[in-house]
DNA sequence: CTCAGTGCAAACGATTTGCAGGGCC
DNA sequence: GGCCCTGCAAATCGTTTGCACTGAG
């Protein structure tokens, strides 16, 4: 795989970025370096990247699909109000090991996790005991940003 | 909430269904005994009954929106190669239960998880120790069916 | 009469694809 | 000259919406 312009600075602005932005997201912040750049670049671009394993895809609820600079797995926060994603801290990441090898005849080969979080930014003055405890598994459909 | 013909086609349909159809699929068996359904309406009743708590969203994976007739939350099982979707066996549901109230900051209000399987139909014929072992989080894109 | 619910077709947003260059070994 | 990669525009896919219509209260 050549290293083309376009590929480097998808590469040096997802390792950069904070957040897991989407796309569309990393099209905008591209834009301001490399103004000729177009949309289907940033989608192939990232789909050949993640599949030579050198970003992260990340799949998870939401309508728009995020990417991640670092290779490793690890596990995410995402805010249900805003849908900002975020990287969650590593001791986290033991909690779902005890998978068995097979379920009932089908082979397991992973699984997906993500934390459902209200942001800080999100909160703010919401007092520490309010609603938006039952979300879970719902209310947090397509709203990105 | 009114109980239409459709919407009580749909809860049937939706209960019965051992796999956890996505809104096309539905639509699909659903035609068969009630041709002229359309599937905006499929797609309506399913957010009306979902927002209701009559049946649940699967908020994971993939970029078709799944769902699925118990209103209980319990975890799913998907098959990484042809998409379907199964429940798995509720003593796994409480693997994931140490999380704390609060990360950095943010508010935690649930999590997702799911977990990533090859199914006994697409695992026909491989070998117990094959490849496919470095799926998780790559390879469970839009395949569907 | 009103109003919730419907079917249809068109709109929509995210992603993918076809195609005509362009640059590099 | 062949090939990989790009930009652009158009296509596609899942889902949502506008609208006119219907049927029950």
């Amino acid at each position: 795989m050549v290293l083309t312009p376009q590929r480097e600075l998808i590469i040096q602005e997802l390792r950069s970025a904070r957040d897991h932005p989407t796309a569309e997201e990393l099209y905008q912040r591209l834009k301001a370096r490399l103004p000729r750049i177009s949309l289907a670049t940033v989608y192939r671009n990232l789909e050949t990247m993640s599949r030579a394993g050198l970003i992260r895809k990340i799949e998870a609820a939401g309508s728009q699909r995020r990417f991640d600079g670092s290779p490793c797995p690890h596990l995410h926060m995402r805010c249900v109000s805003c849908g900002r994603v975020m990287d969650a801290p590593l001791e986290l990441l033991e909690i779902p090991s005890g998978l068995p090898k097979e379920i009932q005849g089908h082979l397991v080969v992973g699984h997906t996790m993500e934390i459902l979080v209200i942001c800080t930014s999100c909160n703010k003055g919401v007092p520490p005991k309010s609603k938006a405890q039952e979300v879970k598994g719902d209310g947090l459909e397509g709203k990105q940003n």
